[in-house]
RNA sequence: GGCGACAUAGCCAAGUGGUAAGGCAGAGGUCUGCAAAACCUUUACCCCCGGUUCAAAUCCGGGUGUCGCCU
């Protein structure tokens, strides 16, 4: 049978570190699961490995998709399907490692993204004209819209949810088909079967972890990196720089508020992300945790996660 | 020492007679094509004591504390 591990948990848990650990013990190569350090350019905000971690196992999906060029979960699929495809064709193992929940998702379960429409002009111009009619006349006037055509999905997503409400609309009006519920059907892929590890830290120390990451992020220059990203010609605008670090940088370039304002938000919006995390991937019945926290010393924490990996 | 102002949740803060807005932080949650996104829920013996009143965070007196000014 085909075994991959997946390695879940919030951010500056250590998730680099145990991860190239534990696939090079089992002879494996890492497929990223995050959203951001996908992208090239963004290389100290996304908290990326470095160059000698890259090196000391393979990573693949890290750095390799153009910021300007529009992504989403379904091309992540593909792409990370193809990287375990590859993985397994060379007698290697899998180890999917990350922090952004939908992404895992698309990996352990059955998700099927292809009937969803794709851009093109139609779909852009129908969403910019959803868009401006909630500035005009109301995120309830939008939502009404959808309670007209799919009563149920409306009821499902609140109001205010603006993108979720668009995005139901706009399935309904290309493909005809309702948006349905998926969360009750969340059924696991049969393409290989899955280890999903939880990495975990007692909260006070992880916020304290987040702290002093973002003060060397910003030590390493990530103050430089957004600007030039924002020489690249890249705005607020596109989604890759409403990253956390990217945002805030960009509004103190505005002059929204002061240097260490800017920073002290940095690390707020980090330690919330940690928590939707958290609240994230205890939804995995199937997840098995491991707090790092409870640990004198990492080789021990590790060679735990390798016995349970490997138990039978 | 005297005079004055203020005292509401972890923080900021509205409320000046009818049973405690809001924001932030914290906590919990949602999630199928932008997900580090987008969104939802939730948190009060109103500094203390006494008085007036059917009714007080609100009015009165006294305490305590903080701040400002004066000597």
């Amino acid at each position: 049978m085909r075994k991959i591990t997946v390695i879940c948990g919030p951010t500056a848990v250590g998730k680099t570190d145990y991860t190239i650990q534990i696939a090079s013990a089992l002879g494996g190569e890492i497929v990223n699961a995050d959203s951001m350090q996908i992208y090239k350019f963004m290389n100290i905000g996304s908290a990326k490995p470095t160059k000698e971690e890259r090196e000391a196992c393979h990573h693949h999906l890290v750095d390799c998709i153009d910021p300007r060029e529009p992504f989403s979960v379904g091309k992540y699929q593909r792409l990370a399907k193809e990287a375990i495809e590859d993985i397994f064709a060379r007698g290697m193992h899998p180890v999917v490692s990350g922090g952004t929940g939908l992404y895992v998702n698309s990996i352990i379960y059955d998700m099927d993204f292809s009937a969803s429409p794709r851009d093109n002009d139609i779909y852009n111009s129908r969403r910019k004209e959803l868009f401006e009619l909630a500035e005009e006349k109301g995120k309830e006037y939008v939502h009404s819209i959808l309670n007209e055509i799919d009563p149920e999905a409306a009821e499902r997503i609140h109001p205010n949810n603006l993108k979720k409400v668009v995005r139901a609309i706009e399935i309904y009006e290309l493909t005809g088909e309702k948006n349905r519920e998926f969360s009750e059907a969340l059924i696991p892929t049969e393409d290989y079967e899955y280890t999903l590890i939880g990495l975990t830290r007692n909260r006070e120390e992880l916020y304290e972890r987040v702290n002093k990451r973002v003060d060397i992020l910003v030590q390493q220059g990530l103050f430089g990196e957004v600007q030039e990203l924002l020489d690249m010609g890249l705005s607020i605008n596109d989604i890759a720089m409403k990253g956390i670090g990217y945002k805030e940088i960009i509004e103190f370039f505005n002059g929204e508020y002061e240097k260490d304002e800017a920073i002290d938000l940095i690390k707020k919006n980090t330690r919330h992300l940690a928590k939707r995390q958290w609240t994230w991937f205890r939804r995995y019945e199937d997840i098995k945790w491991f707090n790092i926290s409870e640990y004198a010393k990492e080789p021990d924490c590790i060679g735990e996660i390798l016995k349970w990996i490997k138990r039978e």
